[in-house]
DNA sequence: ATTAGCACTCTCATTGTGACAGTGCTAACC
DNA sequence: GGTTAGCACTGTCACAATGAGAGTGCTAAT
């Protein structure tokens, strides 16, 4: 616990660092005006502060800079909360009426909209269900012995697939086979599928194998395909500007799984997490700062809403927008469910 | 035309450069030894070289680099042709027939390798027809008053939206309809189905304009979506690292059209295109080099496969490179195309 | 036309310098 | 005891000077 002038100055220096990108000195927090103490004080106070970890200096006649534990006691204790302004919402709930699409599009829109509030990276994932059940199923003629196979799962998703037929057939005959095969397998899983579809002939077995192996590909994977946005804004930044650090991350970026970047597992639901540099378990992460959300229920849709920047970030503006377009998309995902 | 020792001192210079990214001497390209010759002449030719635009020093004693008009006469006369050797070829053709999945898995696969073996970014656009027809209508029910709409339109391509409906219905009533719907307007285009819907009763009206707008949507991009993949490989080029010019390509990238970076409507299939720095339209590519082809027939289905990079690429491999998987994707398409 | 020779030019890494910023400490003060 | 003024101290930064090195451009000889 910090005494009350300590946790002004610590307010102060991060404050100041945050808008101006440049380690502050004593005196600079002296001319705030709301503590009414000599720097020199303020310079003792400083040193504590320091001793204690929250903040450090670069060398030795530079001024102070927040270290992760200063942000993190700034974040706890110091910060106001804040929230979106409502027309800034209202605009933000208009776009997302306007787009009639599917989950695809809001969560688009959801990145985009959060990379350009905060001037981050925004990194929005998909939800979905962990037990996807089979809505239903089109099969399609392309070719006599290759076929469009389009599956329709709980939670608006439509999945597709082209598979070869070992023996060729007619469009006909294939209504007839989807007809049956739609009675059978609706609102299954993938498991079940496969088990049922061990009994069928030939053509119906393929058909019904392939669904099953969309299902279960679809399970195993626990978040979708993570939309990133504003890399930009990442590149931008004057602290990293090309440095081996953003190197790093824009690796793990444009990697098998860029979402491991951000720690959405040991989420609940509707909570919100921040994760400041060195507090990051990756070690490409160390120097940035996360904001996370995870929104729709963990029993059913579930998906993520991030935002990655510098550690010297707005947390303030940053959660506020992180929070409610989880929020917004949470309600979007839940009045399309099934 | 360059006389004979001249052009090979070019081709000297453009090696050399393309291999250590250091302005090459006179006395370098003497050791090569393949033209017998004294540092001393090859710099007479280098100085003519030069009064002709085929190559620069950054300062009075550094050695030569090339420039663009240099590296488009390499280009044009002086590259040996290169293929992608046989087992490479394989090992790629082998990693498509794995993927059973569609046009849009293609194109991810098609990015990555490119981007992989190139070393460079690279962008591949999904192919549409220009003119989509509807194949099939698919629509479930989400809760009464809001469906999910599945088109499935030629190409193998499905497209999906969820709409809102001004009345309840049940699912029965909506099979009904979709019957009905499906032998009226397969086979027509957006305009053709927007005419017809303007006769029909209110559900069926709702539904068939919905598929109207998705096809006419369709319609108006000219390409896909881009897939984007190796954009590591552009921030480590040493020549840029952080620059400038980096940032506003980036830009492009991120922006609303990043396929404008290449300029793909002028193409004509099947045929392979270069544009070296200066070469390009767009600003923002000024110290880039793409290259890029089209596959397709341009009046079904057309789409692109490029790579971009620092003029300083090994323009032999990466030419290959495209054309190989122009290919690839060329036949992949026809073959499911209907 | 080619070449040896050499002066010349420019870069790059290193060092030195002084201005400057801001601290850390000490001693005085309330 | 907490606060403050004063001042020496430490480090950065921008700039200039220096010398080694690389490679050219020119000239005169072959």
């Amino acid at each position: 616990m910090l005494s009350q002038r300590r946790e002004s100055i610590l307010k102060g220096i991060i404050g100041e660092y945050l808008a101006t990108a440049v380690p502050v000195a004593s005196l600079t927090i002296a001319r705030i005006g709301t503590l009414g103490v000599s720097p020199a004080t303020i310079r003792n106070d400083m040193a504590l502060l320091e001793e204690e970890g929250y903040i450090t200096h670069p060398y030795t006649s530079a001024g102070r800079v927040p270290s992760d534990k200063g942000y993190r006691y700034y974040l706890e204790w110091l910060m106001p909360l804040e929230a979106l302004s409502l027309p800034y919402r209202r605009t933000i709930l208009h776009q997302f009426h306007q787009v009639e699409g599917d989950i695809d599009e809001w969560a688009h829109l959801a990145a985009t909209l959060l990379a350009n509030t905060t001037n981050n990276l925004a990194i929005v994932t998909i939800p979905r269900a962990t037990q996807p059940r089979l809505r239903h199923l089109e099969v399609l003629l392309i070719h006599p012995d290759r076929a469009l196979l389009v599956a329709v799962l709980g939670g608006a998703r439509v999945r597709r697939q082209v598979l070869r037929l070992t023996d060729p057939v007619s469009q006909d005959r294939i209504n007839a086979v989807v007809l049956l095969l739609n009675d059978e397998l609706q609102g299954l899983r993938g498991p079940q599928i496969a088990d049922k579809s061990a009994l069928l002939p030939n053509l119906e077995r393929q058909i019904a194998e392939a669904t099953a192996r969309i299902l279960s590909a679809e399970e195993s994977l626990q978040l979708g395909e993570p939309i990133i946005e504003g890399r930009r804004y990442l590149m931008t930044q004057p602290e990293f500007y090309g440095g081996a650090r953003m190197q790093e991350l824009i690796e793990v970026l444009e990697g098998e799984n860029p979402i491991e970047a951000v720690p959405l597992n040991t989420l609940e639901e509707n909570s919100i997490t921040v994760m400041i540099g060195s507090e990051n378990s990756i070690t490409a992460m160390q120097s940035f700062s996360v904001v996370v959300a995870r929104y729709g229920k963990r029993s059913g849709l579930t998906g993520g809403v991030s935002v990655i920047g510098p550690t010297r970030m707005d947390y303030g503006r940053t959660i506020a927008s992180v929070k409610y377009l989880a929020g917004v998309m949470g309600r979007m995902v839940e009045n399309s469910s099934d």
